[in-house]
DNA sequence: CTTAGTTCTGGTCAGAATGACACTAACTGG
DNA sequence: CCAGTTAGTGTCATTCTGACCAGAACTAAG
């Protein structure tokens, strides 16, 4: 027991750490069509030992906010994402029963079959590192410390900010084809699209143009690829990583 | 000089702070509209001594992030606004010259007349608080630390943030009449909009009620008042002050 | 009391955007 | 070459939006 009392914590400085929500698009056998999943790493110490949490960790004194969740990041997953957003900070008295803790929660979309391993080269083999569905009651109701609630919040900023051609295009990398960033919208809201309506809407946004390139290796007809081309979003809101 | 170097500065903990933007609306002769308003508080220490900044202050230990925003900013200005919103968690490595600083910023729109003397009772006779236009491009190029930035970032949220209903209401308390909202949506996206589609798509929405009452006292006819009734926003969207 | 001035409020109309859905095009696998 | 599946186009009715007209309701001026 490192403290004697509550009040004698609460009289620590609070200290800095940064977490990290990464959602990716995987297939649900369930629904048929895909849902979003996030990687969550076992905790190897007090508190919470053993219990599933949020990648994340201190924030060192030579790291900016972004460096310190990404390298954070990438140590404990493998995960390099393009970009990360910074979601909220979280800073309540007691978050962490041990001491004072304000985090800073970055968050991303990862593609699974990224070509720089970006989403699939989760650290394989190691059992403390596994995949999750972002909405799966039965894991959320076991984690670490409020990471639940940092989950849920994620989630409902995710529903409520999709706009045509911003979100996708960071999911889905450089070239894609419009059934691609349909999957996308279909995973996030959760319901089924007008394959033409969707196609339609995306095709009216000066945002996304044709490559003139086709997908080829597939079943069936072979689509459109095309490119996201726009600055829609401020910089803050989308931190390249170095 | 506190450090000798940089390399022994950065050594330090970060420090960890909270600011506040504060939106009012008021009368714009330039315009003839309302435009948006902020109170900034001259700083008494170095660095960046005699120049004006946003209110804000060190994050205690027994303090909330959110309540360390609200009591700091009633200690310099007198401002108590209903409620306060995060903004952005701003964290760059040289954004203070004389130690690593991660500042917590909170924002709110708050109303000029309100009954609790919310927004004018900004500490009279203090001349080191004043507000500003929120866009006057001399203030702004002279503030201390990042804040220019801030203050830019925050104009920016709020403009991509417009909806219906959800944000005016916070500005106007209890009752209000569609005129005063529409005022608010005028400077916040400084363009004349029409009285009567404003209106109708005002009333579409099943978060606005009739209240049965009126507004007398006025020049004209005079208007219905109204009553927004809804919880649009998610709860860390919109924190209310204790 | 009358009238001018201003705002409030409801309405119309044309054009744009949206949802439902039929239909054609293009590929793969048997 | 045919069946099956996905890609992509076109159409139609409905809804939404912006521009604008006009009457209602009040105050202030004379």
């Amino acid at each position: 027991m490192p403290f004697s009392n509550v009040a004698e914590r609460r009289e620590q400085p609070p200290a800095l750490a940064v977490s990290t929500v990464i959602f990716s698009l995987r297939d649900d056998e369930r629904t048929g069509r895909k849902s979003l999943w996030l990687p969550l790493v076992r905790r190897t110490r007090e508190p919470f030992r053993g219990q599933w949490a949020l990648p994340g960790g201190p924030l060192g004194p030579r790291d900016s906010l972004l460096d310190a969740a990404a390298n954070n990041l990438r140590d404990t997953t493998g995960l390099v994402p393009r970009y990360l957003e910074q979601l909220y900070a979280f800073g309540d008295l007691d978050r962490s029963p041990t001491r004072r803790m304000v985090s800073i929660v970055y968050w991303a979309l990862v593609r699974e079959d990224d070509p720089h391993g970006t989403a699939t080269s989760v650290l394989v083999d190691d059992p403390n590192v596994a995949w999750f569905r972002a909405d799966d009651p039965e894991v959320l109701g076991n984690l670490a410390f409020d990471h639940r609630q940092i989950i849920e919040y994620a989630l409902w900023r995710l529903r409520n900010k999709v706009e045509y051609g911003s979100i996708a295009h960071r999911l889905l990398g450089e070239r894609f084809t419009l059934a691609q960033v349909r999957e996308v919208y279909e995973a996030v809201l959760d319901r089924a699209l007008d394959p033409a309506n969707f196609r339609r809407t995306l095709r009216s946004t000066p945002d996304i143009e044709e490559t003139g390139e086709f997908l080829s290796g597939g079943k069936h007809r072979p689509p459109r690829l095309y490119r996201y081309t726009g600055s829609t979003t401020h910089p803050l809101e989308s931190e390249n990583i170095s």
